[in-house]
DNA sequence: GATGAATGAGCCTTCATTCAT
DNA sequence: AATGAATGAAGGCTCATTCAT
């Protein structure tokens, strides 16, 4: 009131305000997001649902797609912290690590559906602009990272290809999990309930395949059958090719 | 009866042209769809990509639906003759049909990029409308038996749940792979080439995984570990859920 | 065939294919008018309906337009024609005409429905065009100039203006009953069983209302009482206008 | 409760500004439906009528019928409201208020010209759509039964048939000026003074008809004639029928 | 800080009409 | 004579966004 000001500390009743309405507009954008997708809400919804003008979401986000964006940040960083915590935790052990990490991945994919596409999807890296969402990027890096790592941990594979490979396959298991129930419309928690076990089933199966084949690969007498089979079919590959069009 | 002309044989001038510009339209309609989806794309879009007028395309598709619905269709068909095909091939065993047919459903997802959204997303079988893409609902599903029954051939799983559950892997591994490179710009061929011999090596991975795991099932002396460390999670699930929101 | 023409009297095949296309044109445009009016009707819809390719009508018609206004002209022609049989019917007398030439115009407009607003709205008169439908002017002018000149011939009026206000208010009923059951969906002929009686009734009121207002105009102790209260309610009206708006 | 403010009392500019642009819109509407029809107006054109983008429109009507719609109820309420007035005059005999809430209507139509065409046409009264113009529907019927009641109070009709047929010949007498003048070039005032007295006269001429007509049929001895007529001109009738197609 | 007013770009679609065969 | 191919103009409408208060 009498011109003191506590910089940072006390925050104007005015900054209270506009924080709060900041809050509500990227709390019924990610609502809306959610439930809808992003392309068919729209800033006016946006606006209505968290009880402010549409004009007003400009005051704090640049556009849409920014919106959308800043969304997307908080969420990635308590995720990014789970992930953090869970390396950090020494009761478990590797796969224990993975299995947990991947359970917050999906967690959080399934929590922030709409997101998901925007974030994870190679649209937003595109290069045509300069560095579009920096911090989101960096985050999702991250997070990659450590699932990565975890992978990587697990596997005692010898060249660096394989590994790399397990690690997508990995990959394409949870990428698999995400997409198949990103559209589903039951509600998370059930939905949650009903599908971790099949991710740590999934997990254990692919681990259990990565380590069976590694044995294998040892072996070269198995291995060799494999490689002819191979080579069959890539010549029926070429022919399809030409009739699908 | 006197001479009988094969009439369809030689095509007009005109016949040809109109040829032509349908599939000059189909064309460029795939290639928008597939680098932009479907919805962002519009018909003037395609009608400049095509080099016709905007309202040339509705001569020959009733509209954008009936555009992108006229564009899956033939390779959908094309997609499921091969499905068959491979089925009919004696010289292939069980695992090799899959490993076949994954393949060519791989490759089919990639040439037809942008149309896998729409084909096999959850929103195209909406329910409010009637019969929208009756034959692309039935080609689906279709599709979809194949490789199920394909990986239920291979399976000796004692229960019907364990099947499913298995079956579900696999299909988390192909969606997982499909979503992955959906958005690669690297082209087709180059990007087959690639990741084919990945495809195979997770299937491979994945049945062995699956094998190993109905042998440990059977000495539930390892299945009880497994048990206890799920229980802890399942207690931190319930925390993170809070914070996310 | 050998060179040998008969001028104008005997018609090649191809003429009479022509002229037979271009009824079926006029047939089908003239049904599809009626049926749903001018603007609801496309030309592809015509050409359909006429069997024909929609670019062919205009070999034989300008415009949509000149459809409309060629389509006209026949049916119009018969009525001048039925028109003047009657004024010269001599078994009848004046009143006897009218009401027989009033049936026939009404039948005449209910038969053409759709023609109707295009023949006898003032946007056919616009000035901004030269002459813009010459013949179906004059046939009009004609046919109204029957009318008139029957209820002139019925009517004692002292003056000329006199003669024509009662001529109008003649007309003001006719068009009435046209406006009315212009757009009645009830077919024709129940219809015109329905009306006809309703129309013979409204002319003879209408006569006979005039022959005693003309009776009473001689009188002019009535007449007086009536000026003054036409008085009051202009008065009124200046009021009423204003509010209006 | 302290010092009471009339908040509705000053409007604020902005409030003004948007009145104002909803008044224009309205308007430019109203004059361009008058000029040339509904469907042949367009949204873009009465924007430029009002001096605002088309989408501005939008801001204010939900769609065009909504701007119709909303255009014809204000007008239609005020002839209503005199209406009732005129009804409530005590100083007026029947004829005197017949008379009167006739001018009044006729006043009206000429003054909402285009919208007559939607408001009294039978298209808009269409059944496959709930309840369209709910409110201008209504109103209508209100406004009819208003001059339908005032008709029969004058009339001493024997039977409920008679007393019908003789209020629907008034309603041909008022639909047949209004259809005629509706789209007279004349600007409203001079054309109402120069048929108000016009309409004044066919109603007299309408009720005395009406009047001898209802006294001559107590008379049979006149009646008999006019019944001959009648027959003899059934006749033609059927062959004129055969002739138009 | 917040908002109502206003807009331009754009979307899908239809139609009368012309062009070339 | 007749037609299929093709098109420009236009229509109703929505949306993200800016302007001025």
């Amino acid at each position: 009131m009498e011109g003191f000001k506590m910089e940072q500390k006390k925050k104007s009743k005015q900054e209270l305000r506009s924080e709060e309405t900041k809050r509500s507009i990227a709390e019924a954008a990610g609502k809306l997001f959610t439930e809808r997708g992003y392309d068919t809400v729209t800033m006016r919804e946006i606006a209505k649902e968290a009880n402010c003008s549409h004009t007003t979401i400009y005051l704090y986000f640049k556009d849409k797609e920014a919106l959308l964006e800043q969304l997307a940040i908080p969420p990635l960083q308590t995720l990014e912290a789970a992930f953090v915590s869970v390396m950090n935790q020494e009761s478990l052990d590797p796969t224990g690590k993975l299995k947990e990490i991947s359970r917050d991945f999906l967690r959080f994919c399934l929590s922030h559906r709409s997101m998901v596409t925007v974030i994870f999807n190679v649209k937003s890296v595109r290069v045509d602009e300069v560095n579009p969402t920096g911090e989101v990027n960096q985050l999702r890096t991250s997070l990659f990272s450590y699932l990565t790592e975890s992978v990587n941990r697990i596997i005692p594979a010898d060249t660096s290809e394989e590994r790399i490979n397990q690690t997508r396959i990995y990959f394409f298991v949870m990428n698999g999990m995400v997409s198949t129930y990103l559209n589903s419309e039951e509600p998370l928690e059930p939905l949650l309930e009903r599908i971790i076990p099949l991710l740590d089933q999934s997990i254990e199966i692919v681990l259990l395949g990565m380590k069976h084949k590694l044995e294998q690969a040892q072996e070269p007498v198995n291995g060799q059958a494999k490689g002819q089979k191979d080579k069959e079919k890539s010549k029926k590959d070429k022919k399809q090719k030409d009739k699908q069009k």
